[in-house]
DNA sequence: GTGCTAA
DNA sequence: TTAGCACAACGCTTA
DNA sequence: TAAGCG
């Protein structure tokens, strides 16, 4: 239960003493990035993105070997294995007809504990386990292909302009890889299949005024060299990288929280890395914090769209 | 990356 | 004590 | 039913 060495180590962090392994191997080998410095990313940031990750059920993306090694997707915990102090949640998966102990992130212990399992990006459903069903927020994802990220801004912008021509607030950051995320808060009352319906009704919006640019088509085959607008993701059990979580990918980006008016042509998401975006935290503070709070009406959202002849 | 098993 | 090994996704949509 | 997609 002792200190190793600089590699190798206990961190007490709360109650909870844990295990830090292979703290100098290199994550992201163009970047001399190594794994502590991830930790100690998470370790600063922790109190910015638990909440976006509290209570809901996790994606892990593990990257044992950094961002250039063989990666895999881990959901179901061994309850068995892992240590009692992790909380998880017991969800049926109707295809394989078994049941899943996702594990939630609810503390900095977590963090760091999914962290040193070789997790560079957390990935949160968009519900809590306190409404499975219903999630926090709409979300409106941008895919680009191989566009000009100044068409990403474009469509992004036609998205605000949308949510402001119904009246309804919503917040964009950095996917922290080519896209960008734009959020509209629901505060939990409305299900799944609702809020898919209405993001597929804002994206068919969005490619009516930008034919050449955005596009719904779902098969990278028939969808040309548009970006894709993801509304699929409103479904239970599907992910996003969260605010201010790291994406494996050169550099250590960041997927970070931005002001309306910071999305312009001069946006440059590979900007936000490990290595400055702390910075940047501390004077913006959480931009997202609405993200979180009680959400639109989507029957009156619904209600200006009947109403509103441009719609 | 971790934990179990066989040597 | 250690080298070797197994194991770690889902929920749709679309053809 | 199988493959594709994120
Ligand atoms: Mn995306
Ligand atoms: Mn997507």
């Amino acid at each position: 239960m002792n200190s190793k060495n600089e590699n190798d180590f206990y961190l007490k962090v709360g109650e909870t003493n844990l295990h830090l392994t292979n703290q100098n191997k290199i994550y992201f080998p163009g970047d001399g990035i190594s794994k502590g410095d991830i930790l100690n990313y998470y370790n600063e940031v922790s109190t910015l993105i638990v909440p976006y990750l509290k209570d809901r059920p996790e994606s892990m993306n593990r990257f044992p070997n950094g961002i250039n090694g063989a990666s895999f997707y881990q959901k179901d915990m061994d309850l068995e294995k892992i240590p009692s102090w992790l909380k998880t949640e017991k969800i049926y998966s109707e295809s394989n007809d078994k049941y899943i102990d996702y594990l939630l992130c609810n503390d900095k212990a977590t963090l760091l504990y999914m962290a040193n399992l070789g997790c560079i990006e957390f990935n949160p459903w968009n519900s809590t386990i306190k409404k499975m069903d219903k999630p926090d927020w709409a979300v409106i994802d941008l895919d680009p292909a191989k566009n000009d990220f100044k068409e990403v801004v474009k469509t992004a912008l036609t998205v605000k302009k949308i949510m402001d021509e119904l009246e309804t607030e919503c917040y964009c950051k950095t996917s922290g890889a080519t896209g960008l995320h734009v959020y509209i808060p629901l505060g939990n009352q409305y299900r799944y299949d609702t809020v898919k319906l209405f993001s597929e009704l804002i994206a068919n919006k969005v490619v009516e005024r930008l034919p050449e640019i955005a596009s719904i088509t779902r098969p990278i085959g028939n969808r040309g060299n548009k970006i894709y607008i993801d509304f699929l993701q409103n479904r239970q059990g599907q992910t996003l990288a969260s605010a201010y979580s790291v994406r494996p990918r050169p550099g250590a980006t960041v997927s970070t929280p931005l002001e309306w008016e910071e999305v312009n042509e001069k946006l440059s998401p590979a900007k936000f890395t490990i290595k400055n975006v702390l910075k940047r935290f501390d004077k913006k503070g959480d931009l997202w914090k609405p993200v979180l709070g009680k959400g639109a009406n989507l029957e009156l959202i619904l209600k200006k769209i009947s109403e509103n002849p441009t719609h």
